[in-house]
RNA sequence: GCGCCCUUAGCUCAAUGGAUAGAGUACUAGUCUUCGGAACUAGUGAUGGGGGUUCGAAUCCCUCAGGGCGCACCA
């Protein structure tokens, strides 16, 4: 990567660990900028201007291979790489990681006891795109949905279900939603069948892949939990109270012999990393459950499995809206919208978008007459059609694509350069899971096109040949975008 | 009471401790009807209050105010 090589002349001449090298928020401020200078310049006792008038002077004397043009403003190092370098760039995604390491990322893993709602596409689009994206820099990625189809809220649900047929008596506890009545019949085990049947439905719909449909009550009858148990009791952690066996201030097995939740997700955990050997476990959760990470990440750390292969992700929740006012989401109330119906509504392009546009720590108030309203104008649209218009160009040409030596026009730069910086934002986002970054930079890249596209006419242009190079290296780049973000590439719109 | 998250333009959101805080939308004024106008250009407009750390703070620390979510022998 380019970005990489710059790096490391920069390491080089200012004898530095490391550097950061971003992309500048004016263009007039170079094609990157480094704050080397600042950290050199506390090192060696200099002004961060003097130091980088010096770094930027050793920079024009190593007659670099990529550098053009180096400025020292006020201390930053602002610099412009050749043109024949960038052209020569453009779509090149070297692999980013040979190492194979295994990852299981496990997101939106809702009970099976009642549909997927709204809320759960957050999670499940999030889960889906950053699978994508750690795919392709080189991991070697499970996609995991974890089946609770044991315990409490099974019987709940066989419960509700009797209620609902008048068989019981209904009681406060129990599910209401409509769906309940649809179950007549069924035992609580087939009713979860079913009920994993339609999760499956609605994510396949939404294009939410899944590889491992992991069940709870598998984990169960393969006695992980009491493995954990045996473990935890060899080294002496564990102490009976109460009737109850406790780790630490938490209980794992109830005083009528029930094991607890905790106990359970640590059997879990215990067959992610010993079972199946997988060196990095990514947990999405929901907010609600954000006072538990503490509690997990100390459990499995007990189990001796470090801290820093556990990664939680925190989505924060998403509040459904009707009139200005909140309308409790739940399952058991049966007051919620589906993501089925939302799919419906708005479509998957615009769900996903709108989902996967935030940040996971956004706090989002959700109106579905809103969002109706809103959906036309999603920036979803203008992307995609940003696109067909690449695809329109290149169809309607005849001639081959010819690698240029030079730039014409500015916005033919300006469109290299945000090409160029593709494999950086997959890259950053690898490392960060800031999956809506993509969604920005999807944008960026559409709107680098428009304005080339406003200004420079391919068709019939004498360079009609090197100006369809970046077309089709534009066109090559977005398609990869969208795919990493699981949106469609429409041919027309 | 304790803990986690949030507060940025009228609205919806960005900004690995960096330069003049960016987009979209809305509003205003233009371009232009082309290789697909679901387009392009420009303008108006913002970091909740107060301290601190730093060469540099929306970002880190403290504090106050407001909002969300948790604090089970539920899952």
């Amino acid at each position: 990567m380019l970005r990489d090589e710059l790096k490391k002349e920069i390491l080089k001449i200012s004898g530095l660990q490391d550097a950061k090298i971003t992309e500048p928020e004016h263009a007039e401020n170079g094609d990157w900028t480094t704050n080397a200078a600042f950290s050199l310049a506390k090192k060696i006792g200099k002004s961060p201007n003097d130091a980088a008038e010096d770094l930027a002077d050793k920079l024009r004397s190593e007659k670099s291979d990529v550098v053009d043009r180096a400025e020292s403003v006020g201390g930053f190092i602002n610099i412009w790489i050749k043109d024949e370098v960038l052209l020569l760039s453009l779509g090149v995604v070297t692999k980013i990681r040979s190492k194979n390491t295994k990852i299981n990322l496990e997101f939106v893993s809702a009970n099976p006891t009642g549909p997927l709602t709204m809320a759960n596409g957050r999670g499940g689009f999030y889960g889906d795109a950053l699978a994508n994206i750690l795919e392709k820099t080189g991991y070697d990625v499970t996609r995991e949905y974890y089946i609770n189809d044991a315990g409490n809220q099974v019987r709940l649900l066989g419960e509700s279900i009797e209620a609902a047929e008048g068989k019981r008596e209904d009681k406060e506890e129990y599910y209401k939603g409509e769906y309940v009545k649809e179950l007549a019949g069924k035992s609580p085990e087939e009713a979860i069948q079913f009920l994993v049947g339609e999760i499956k439905k609605s994510l396949e719909k939404a294009g939410i892949k899944f590889n491992v449909w992991f069940s709870e009550s598998k984990l169960r009858e393969k006695k992980e939990p009491e493995k954990v148990l045996k473990f935890l009791e060899d080294k002496n952690l564990i102490e009976k109270k109460d009737g109850a066996v406790w780790l630490g201030e938490a209980v794992l097995v109830k005083s009528d012999g029930e094991y607890t939740y905790f106990l359970v997700d640590l059997a879990y955990h215990w067959n992610k990393f010993f079972d199946r050997k997988f060196d990095m476990a990514v947990d999405i959760w929901g907010a609600d459950h954000h006072g538990y990470v503490e509690r997990m990440k100390k459990g499995v750390e007990v189990l001796g499995i470090g801290p820093e292969k556990l990664k939680i992700i925190i989505m924060q929740l998403v509040r459904l809206m009707s009139g200005g006012k909140e309308v409790k989401m739940s399952k058991r109330a049966g007051t919620f919208v589906t993501m089925e119906e939302l799919l419906d509504e708005v479509g998957v392009d615009v769900a996903r978008w709108f989902f996967l546009e935030r940040s996971p720590n956004t706090h989002m108030d959700f109106d579905l007459d809103l969002a109706k309203e809103k959906s036309e104008k999603n920036p979803v649209f203008y992307v995609q059609y940003a696109y067909v218009r690449m695809l329109s160009i290149l169809r309607n040409s005849h001639l081959e694509a010819k690698l240029p030596s030079s730039f014409g026009y500015a916005p033919e730069r300006d469109l290299a350069l945000k090409i160029l910086r593709w494999p950086e934002i997959l890259e950053d986002t690898s490392c960060d899971y800031q999956v809506h970054r993509l969604t920005t930079y999807a944008y960026e890249l559409a709107q680098a096109f428009s304005a080339f596209y406003r200004d420079v006419k391919v068709i019939g242009s004498d360079r009609e040949a090197e100006l369809l190079y970046l077309v089709s290296k534009a066109k090559e780049t977005l398609t990869d975008v969208l795919k990493t973000l699981g949106i469609s590439q429409p041919e027309k719109m």
